[in-house]
DNA sequence: GAGTGGTCTAGACCACTCG
DNA sequence: GAGTGGTCTAGACCACTCG
C-alpha cells in the first residue's frame, strides 16, 4: 500500500477539523515527513495533492497554509464532441460545418478583447458543431490578422483550431483566459442552435495571448442540455 | 532554471505536432530521462504535468500514450463568494439566509437522486447566499434524514455546509458527482435572485455520497452575472 | 522475462521568507 | 541565519502489461 495516501487523507481530516488556524502554517513537509516516517519527498506528495484540491497554498520560503477561501470548490471540464458522443447510445458522429471564414472588421467588443483599435481588419471564423445531426455548439472565433491569415488555407472542420495554431501555424500560446457565463439565446443563434428564442445556454468566452498580446478571441454558445459539463470528485 | 519545464514543452510541442502516433505510446520515463539527462524523477514530473494537462494517459506496466481526444479541454472552478468579493471595489460582505431547515418528504426527483422511495422523510434546507445586498446564489438541498438530522442544531449560515457534514458530524464523503447546466429562472427562484423570470442562470447539481450511498442531493442556481466561474491557463 | 509506470528513499543545493 | 518550499539525483522495489 502507498504511504502518501494515508498522509493525505490524515492533513486533509485535520484540516476540515479545523486543527490549523487560518493564516497559520500547516506542520512544514520536514515536519510531516519525520511524524509519519517517511522521505520528505513522500509527504510532499501528500501536500501536492493537497494543494491540487485546494486545501492548502504554498508560499516558498515560508509554508503551507489552510486555504479556507478556496475551500471545497468544484471544477468543471468541457468534454469535447467525441466524449460526449460515447455516452450516447448510438454514439452519433461529431460533425462541424463551418459558416463563414474571411476577414471582417472589429466590433468594439472585439477590439477591445484583442486590444486592437475598432474596425481593424481581423479574421472571422464562425462554425457550427453538434453530433450526428443535433446542434451543440456555435462557435464565434475573432483572430489578429497578419499572424493567422494562414489558417484559410488550412482544412477548418478539424475539431480544435487552437491545436492548429499551435501544431500547423506554430503559433505558441502563452496563456488562455476563459470565463463562463449564461445567456439567453437571441435569435439568429437561437435558430442556428435549435432551440427557441430566450433559452437558455452556456457563454463561454476565450481569449489566447501570443506573448503578452491577446491573440484569439472566442465566443462558444453551448446546448445546456447536451451534459456538456460534468465533473466528479473523489476526495 | 529548473529542466521539468523545458522537457514538458519539448514533448508537448512533438504531441501537438502529431509526432507520437495515437495508440502508441510515447518515449518511456526511462527513455525521457536519458533523452534530456536526468533522473527519471524528473523526466517522470514532465510527464505527471502532461498527464493532469489533458495530454497523455498512462497504464501502468504499458507506457503513456497521447490522448487525443481529451485534447486541450478548459477546467473551470467555481469562486467562492469571499474570493469574488475580493475582486468588486467595494469588497461587500456575504452574508448567507436560512429560508428553510427542517423535515419534509421527497419529491420524485430528489427520491431518484438519493435512491430512496418516494414521499420519504427528508431533512430539507434552503439557503440564499450573496454578496453586500445582491444575491448571488439560492442552494435547495435535500439530506438523508438519519445521518443528517443532527445539522439542524449546528449553525446553518456557514459558508460551506459540506464542511460540516464532514467536519462536525464526522461523515466521510467518499465521492462528489456534480453537472452543471443552465436554466431559465422560474417565478419564485427568480424572485429571490431579484432578476425576471426566464432570465438564464447557471444550475448546478451535485450529490454526495456516504461510502456507496447517496446522503445530499443540493441544486443551486447562479446568478451568471456574478462572474462566479473563471479560469486561467497557463499552458 | 523484459519493459513499463507507481512509489519511495536519503541525500543535495537552491531561492525564498522571516524575525 | 534558520527554516521553508522547489527541484534534482541515483538508486531501489513493486505491480502491471505484453509478447
Amino acid at each position: 500500500m502507498p504511504k502518501y495516501p494515508h498522509i493525505k487523507a490524515t492533513l486533509k481530516a485535520r484540516l476540515l477539523a479545523g486543527k490549523y488556524r487560518e493564516g497559520e502554517p500547516i506542520p512544514s513537509e520536514s515536519q510531516v515527513a519525520s511524524e509519519f516516517k517517511v522521505s520528505r519527498m513522500t509527504a510532499r506528495r501528500a501536500v501536492d495533492e493537497l494543494e491540487r484540491e485546494g486545501y492548502v497554498y504554498r508560499v516558498q520560503g515560508a509554508g503551507s497554509y489552510p486555504t479556507g477561501k478556496r475551500f471545497r470548490q468544484g471544477v468543471f471540464r468541457i468534454r469535447s464532441l467525441e466524449e460526449l458522443a460515447l455516452e450516447l447510445p448510438d454514439q452519433p458522429l461529431p460533425f462541424t460545418k463551418v459558416l463563414k471564414a474571411g476577414i471582417s472588421t472589429a466590433t468594439p467588443k472585439v477590439s477591445d478583447a484583442l486590444r486592437i483599435a475598432p474596425n481593424t481588419a481581423i479574421l472571422e471564423i464562425i462554425r457550427l458543431r453538434g453530433l450526428g445531426d443535433l446542434p451543440v455548439l456555435l462557435e464565434k472565433r475573432f483572430l489578429k490578422l497578419e499572424q493567422t491569415e494562414a489558417l484559410l488555407k488550412t482544412d477548418l472542420r478539424v475539431e480544435s483550431l487552437h491545436d492548429t495554431l499551435v501544431g500547423t501555424l506554430g503559433l505558441s500560446i502563452s496563456r488562455v483566459e476563459q470565463t463562463l457565463e449564461t445567456a439567453n439565446l437571441e435569435h439568429e443563434n437561437a435558430k442556428l442552435l435549435e432551440l427557441p428564442i430566450g433559452t437558455s445556454a452556456f457563454l463561454m468566452k476565450r481569449i489566447s495571448f501570443f506573448g503578452d498580446l491577446p491573440l484569439a478571441y472566442t465566443r462558444y454558445w453551448v446546448r445546456s442540455d447536451r451534459r456538456a459539463f460534468v465533473s466528479v470528485f473523489e476526495p
